[in-house]
RNA sequence: GGCCCGUUGGAGAAACGGUCAACUCAUUUGCCUUUCACGCAAACAUUCACGGGUUCGAAUCCCGUACGGGUCACCA
């Protein structure tokens, strides 16, 4: 059996699109599979679409998430080179033979010829399908309108009575109506093939044999395969993937500001969580087991079971699987994460690795860190009716009475560094009291951070805090809860 | 508009003609608990877009309708 080669082609565009992402991702994973090939195309033949540093993008992107390619521009190997534009004039030739193959021809037509077709089917109240005049051009005719330098480009050649009906891994079998397939440009005047083209000499002459795409080439495909069989080459296997959307109605893009992988990398989320997640935007495992490495999918993944409709983006789950990888990770790894988020938004000295560690089992993204500790750095302004909680049954009295005791707790602390004995001491309190737990702690919290939610509570913050903090934070708490009547 | 494809709870989805339609996220509730979160329980589709048909039996097969998407470029 030929080795199994996929490939990813994206264009130079500037940033790496979710959608894309998924496809490159079922791509490696149709190859991986089965210990074949990922090959890495870079389709730059619209000029005008080129974005400058779009390919190191690219090549990062893969790097991050791990899909590492076998061939690429930055890895040669013998089906090179591995950008289109770097191919150009081996297209022109083969462009050239299909015209000797009967399966193109050259075409004069203006813009002008077959707007004014299009007008007048319009006006026919009729479908628009281009006649092309140039059919009946004699060899003679073509070869003096090309040497006198006219500009002209070449056209796919349909003959009636072709086959349109092909094999798709993920929908079946699809026949195509075959009056509606239209001749289109292979090669532009500019001397650039058009994608359609290039995608197939491409793929036939990189030895591809899985095409992963998305399902909106569904309906051309009959038209790629025309010209596989005009060449005499063997067609490769087609799976075409739903995509991936926004809403209901519209997919996810860049155009609309949806976020793309970069994105959501830069907004705290793990590009391990983004691919674990996206793999199951459209593919869905046997059993019930949702987090995958991406050794894991390898062995899990099968082309039977994506679906045919497509699927929605829901951050609410990313976010859930972005924390199970933040949770599974070891302390120290997930502190390393998270200091880049500390920089800004910590400026009092604490210990940052106990910060991490009260976090850990609470972020699900870690742009999320700054709001939630900022109150370490600043204190808020807040309502005292913070203080007043209906489940912990908290009132003016309660309140003052607990502040008033953690107080003494704090002024009696000599080495505040202990954080054993601040607890030890502040656990003492409810019983000296005659309190519940909630009853102390929560008004000692709301004082010392004067937010309705903290990462951590009454026993860990006043140690981030220090002891100076501490005490003046609470005096304030005091003075606010005597004001109330 | 022609053609192609799709339609299972708010979201991702399982089920491949046969008990109460898995599971996950979200939501709600309870437990745990110093808050939130985490963790642990539980609730949430009398029903699989709708209407017919086939069958002893259909989310699963067939037909039609509706709705949604795609495609019809010298864009990929």
């Amino acid at each position: 059996m030929k080795k199994v080669r996929t490939r990813f082609a994206p264009s130079p565009t500037g940033y790496m699109h979710i959608g894309n992402l998924r496809t490159a991702l079922y791509e490696y994973l149709v190859a991986k599979k089965e210990d074949g090939d990922f090959i890495l195309r870079i389709e730059d033949t619209d000029q005008a679409r080129l974005v400058e540093g779009s390919v190191e993008i690219i090549y990062d992107t893969l790097a991050q998430v791990g899909l590492i390619h076998d061939e690429g521009p930055d890895k040669p190997g013998k089906f090179g080179p591995y950008v289109q534009s770097e191919r150009l004039p081996m297209y022109k030739q083969y462009a050239l033979d299909l015209v000797k193959l009967k399966g193109a021809h050259v075409c004069f037509c203006q813009e002008d010829i077959i707007q004014g077709q299009r007008d007048a089917a319009e006006k026919a109240g009729v479908p628009f399908k281009f006649t092309d005049p140039c059919h009946f051009l004699t060899q003679d005719q073509i070869d003096q309108r090309v040497s006198s330098g006219e500009a002209y480009v070449i056209r796919q050649t349909i003959k009636p009575g072709v086959s349109t009906i092909f094999h798709d891994e993920v929908y079946g079998d699809i026949e195509v109506e075959r009056e509606i397939l239209d001749e289109q440009v292979l090669l532009k005047s500019d001397g650039f093939p058009t994608y359609n083209f290039a995608n197939v000499i491409d793929d036939h002459t990189m030895e591809i044999t899985h095409v992963v795409r998305g399902n909106e080439y569904l309906s051309s495909t009959p038209k790629y395969n025309l010209l596989y069989e005009a060449f005499g080459w063997e067609k490769p296997i087609y799976i075409h993937v739903p995509p991936v959307m926004k809403d209901e109605t519209h997919k996810l893009s860049k155009r609309n500001g949806d976020a793309s992988f970069q994105d959501l990398v830069s907004k705290g989320y793990l590009p391990q969580a983004i691919v674990n997640y996206i793999a199951l935007l459209g593919w869905s495992p046997e059993g019930t087991q949702e987090i995958f490495t991406l050794e894991e999918l390898k062995a899990a993944f099968s082309v039977s079971r994506i679906s045919k409709s497509g699927a929605i983006f829901d951050i609410e789950k990313l976010k859930w699987m972005n924390g199970m990888y933040l949770r599974a990770m070891s302390l120290e790894q997930f502190h390393q994460t998270c200091l880049p988020y500390y920089t800004d938004a910590i400026h009092i000295k604490c210990d940052l690795k106990e910060v991490s560690k009260m976090l850990q089992q609470r972020v699900n993204v870690l742009s999320d860190i700054p709001e939630m500790v900022d109150f370490l750095d600043s204190f808020p302004e807040y309502d005292v009716s913070m203080y007043f909680h209906p489940k912990m049954k908290t009132d003016k009295g309660i309140c003052l009475r607990a502040l008033d005791a953690s107080l003494h707790v704090y002024e009696e602390i000599k080495d505040w560094d202990d954080l054993l004995e601040l607890q030890t001491k502040l656990q003492e309190l409810p019983a000296l009291l005659g309190f519940k737990n909630g009853q102390v702690y929560w008004p000692i919290r709301t004082a010392v951070t004067g937010k309705q939610f903290t990462p951590g509570g009454a026993l860990e913050i006043p140690y981030f805090l220090g002891k100076e903090e501490t005490i003046r934070r609470t005096l304030i708490g005091i003075e606010k809860l005597k004001a109330v009547e």
